[in-house]
RNA sequence: GCCAACGUAGCUCAACGGUAGAGCUCUGGUUUUGUAAACCAGGGGUUAUCGGUUCGAAUCCGAUCGUUGGCUCCA
């Protein structure tokens, strides 16, 4: 008899061997229902684990957020049975969850398609029904790579595994897979699922491998939960920026210059309205601001070693047999405007800004909307200092992050820490000195980051600011990179309090990052409801009939004296139509003006999302609007 | 760049080897309207481009360009 813990703390005896499931079935048959897999001692095991000695166990049901990821875990193997049975020739590699699901990485000379996924789903749904256990059988290394020794690819994940014995799952018809586990007990217990996409993988994410065919599907508890999971994929396409874009008509995208984003008269608003209140932010933390070209002599940049590490992604022009690089970065450009005279210690921190429009060669593949382009504009910064002004610095930059996002109502991004990558210019002392003086800011303002080893620029290490689109892919705005190294290669000096010529550090930072990625991470997180300082349209007009064509012509006159970008809809529309045409244009205010306003001489507004109207005189629309676009408030509550 | 899919009117989509259509938008007209879409008519397409197969191609095949989803990359 061996004595099993609960999770509230009673204490129940069990015959020796028996599995967690009859532990399960002991506490109720309920329990033993719903159970998915077995924490014991902490650890995550199948229910048929064997408990051999005293041990605390706890039952994972289908309501703990665990059991899903088992779930979705035992549906990946499940559909590589199913593409197992219908191509029999394919190979398994590697079949991991992911954020909502999973996927496997499959070796078939076949290009499986989204044709092929219904009856992938059938075979999957029918292994499903046949209720077939999962089982385990664990095997010494020695004995495992004996086992799987005609298949490369689980050769190298056995290779690759940690420990000195190996778990092998079977289930179905023949089937089996070397996996660490725990799986669901049986086919059954699956749940809800759906295969969604198939793509190209490189094997080990080496882009110099073959690549594997990667089939993704989503999983859920039930087909409920499935189905809603499935609508808020529906609901985040239409967050898109891209759809919203031309639905608003901010942007457009053309052949004749693929990556480069044409912004329209609305996207401009957008665009400047973003620039004004920088502007105004960064006069207030000290900044200055320069201009440098955007195409320089190609020497600069072997100096500055971007032509060393990124020449393959950097546009070129010759004239006159002189070659021109166009710039990737604004940095060599800053850094011959500081060397075009001499500095004091008494100026630093120097902090100089550039809206700096720059040009990258990204590969066709990469680019995505407004979010990765060819062409892009960086709100760009560079803080010259000595190296005992580094850490405040950074705190400030953070500081100024911060300040920044909030005012946009960014409050869901997550910060990284990249440090010394391969390709690099630069000692190692250096390197360590900058990485420890990003690091003590960091921790100095009790801030929680993840580390990206090795994923440094090539001059220094960085902090980098990451926010989600719409579809959950994450992408960087803000970095702070410290650069020890710039300042040498350009040979910048200082003259310190001891009268002595000293290097200065270098700080490269970015708040909005991307201007273009910026407005389209903005499109996407107020999904095209922009609050009142950025709407492009900010209110329009919508008369009830002809009747009162005048007075609207009046209020829409003082509206644009007072600054407030407003149209009017003068069309032969009934007035609800004119309603639902300005929501679907996501105006965040619509005034209603008929012959009852005209006699009080007062307008009917509709605020977008709130069900009532209220009606007030254009004076005091006026001011509210100004309040609310002096505040640059979020809300549009007047 | 790699794997796969897609490209039809300004937008969203239909037609899937046999005369390119609808809704919205746009233009003209009727209606003069009271809080989420009145009615009638009209305009608008060398079906991304180039080539091939066929009596006949939006549809089948190939190439190119672009887009989408991943992979790799992202100074």
């Amino acid at each position: 008899m061996v004595k099993v813990e609960l999770p509230d703390g009673s204490v129940i005896s069990a015959d020796d061997g028996c599995t967690a499931l009859n532990i399960a079935e002991k506490i109720g048959p309920k329990l033993a229902k719903a159970a998915v897999a077995a924490k014991i001692n902490g650890k995550l095991a199948d229910l048929s684990t064997p408990i051999t000695s005293d041990v605390k166990i706890e039952i994972i049901t289908e309501k703990d957020p665990l059991a899903i990821e088992i779930m979705r875990h035992s549906c990946a193997h499940i559909m590589a049975e199913a593409i197992c049975s219908i191509w029999p020739e394919a190979k398994l590699v590697y079949g991991p969850i992911v954020a909502d699901g999973f996927y496997y990485d499959i070796d078939l000379e076949k290009s499986i398609t989204p044709e092929d996924f219904a009856k992938i789903e059938d075979k999957m749904a029918e292994i499903a029904k046949a209720d077939v256990p999962f089982k385990r059988i664990e095997l010494p290394r020695q004995q495992a790579l004996e086992r799987v020794k005609n298949d490369k690819y689980k050769t190298d994940n056995v290779n690759r595994a940690q420990g000195d014995v190996m778990s092998f799952y079977l289930h179905g018809d023949g089937f089996e897979d070397l996996c660490r586990g725990p799986h669901i007990p049986s086919t059954s217990k699956a749940g809800a699922f759906k295969i969604m996409s198939v793509a190209g993988a490189y094997w080990h994410g080496d882009a110099k491998e073959k690549m594997l065919q990667r089939v993704y599907g989503t999983a859920w508890a039930n087909k409920k939960q499935l189905e809603d999971y499935l609508n808020r994929l529906e609901e985040a396409k239409r967050r898109d920026h891209r759809i919203i874009g031309k639905q608003m008509d901010l942007f457009s995208f053309h052949e004749e210059g693929p990556g480069f984003a044409f912004l329209h008269p609305k996207g401009m608003i957008l665009w400047n309205s973003i620039i004004d209140y920088w502007r105004q932010v960064h006069n207030c933390y000290g900044y200055s601001e320069i201009k440098t070209p955007i195409m320089l002599n190609e020497s600069l940049w072997h100096r500055s070693g971007h032509w060393d590490n990124y020449k393959e992604n950097m546009y070129f022009t010759t004239v006159d047999e002189v070659t021109y690089a166009v710039k990737p970065m604004n940095c060599p450009g800053g850094l011959l405007v500081y060397k075009s005279r001499q500095h004091s210690y008494r100026e630093f921190p120097m902090k100089v800004a550039e809206l700096g429009l720059v040009h990258r060669y990204e590969a066709s593949g990469q680019m995505h909307g407004l979010i990765r382009v060819r062409q892009f504009t960086q709100d760009d910064a560079h803080i010259f200092c000595r190296p005992d002004q580094i850490q405040d610095e950074i705190k400030g930059v953070i500081d100024l992050v911060f300040e920044i996002y909030k005012t946009f109502g960014f409050n869901d991004f997550h910060i990284e820490l990249s440090t010394k990558p391969e390709k690099h210019i630069g000692s190692d002392e250096i390197w360590e000195t900058a990485t420890n003086s990003l690091i003590g800011a960091l921790d100095s303002k009790g801030i929680k980051y993840q580390v990206n080893e090795g994923d440094g620029a090539f001059y220094g290490p960085k902090i980098d600011f990451h926010i989600a689109d719409c579809l959950q892919r994450s992408w960087q705005l803000g970095t702070i990179q410290l650069d020890f190294s710039m300042p040498d290669r350009f040979g910048l000096v200082y003259t310190d309090s001891d009268n002595t010529e000293k290097t200065p550090v270098m700080i490269h930072r970015a708040i909005l990052g991307s201007l273009e990625r910026f407005l389209g991470i903005l499109i996407e997180h107020f999904a095209g409801a922009f609050p009142l300082w950025l709407a492009p349209e900010q209110v329009r007009l919508l008369s009830i009939s002809e009747k009162t064509q005048d007075y609207s012509n009046e209020v829409l006159g003082k509206l644009k004296d007072a600054g407030i970008r407003a149209t009017i809809d003068s069309a032969a529309d009934k007035i609800g139509a004119k309603i639902a045409k300005a929501h679907a244009d996501h105006l965040p205010y619509m005034l209603v003006i008929g012959e009852k306003e005209q006699q009080e001489q007062m307008v009917n507004v509709r605020t977008r999302g709130a069900k009532d109207t209220k009606t007030v005189t254009v004076d005091e629309l006026i001011s509210a609007f100004k309040k609310k676009i002096g505040e640059r408030s979020l809300s549009l509550e007047i």
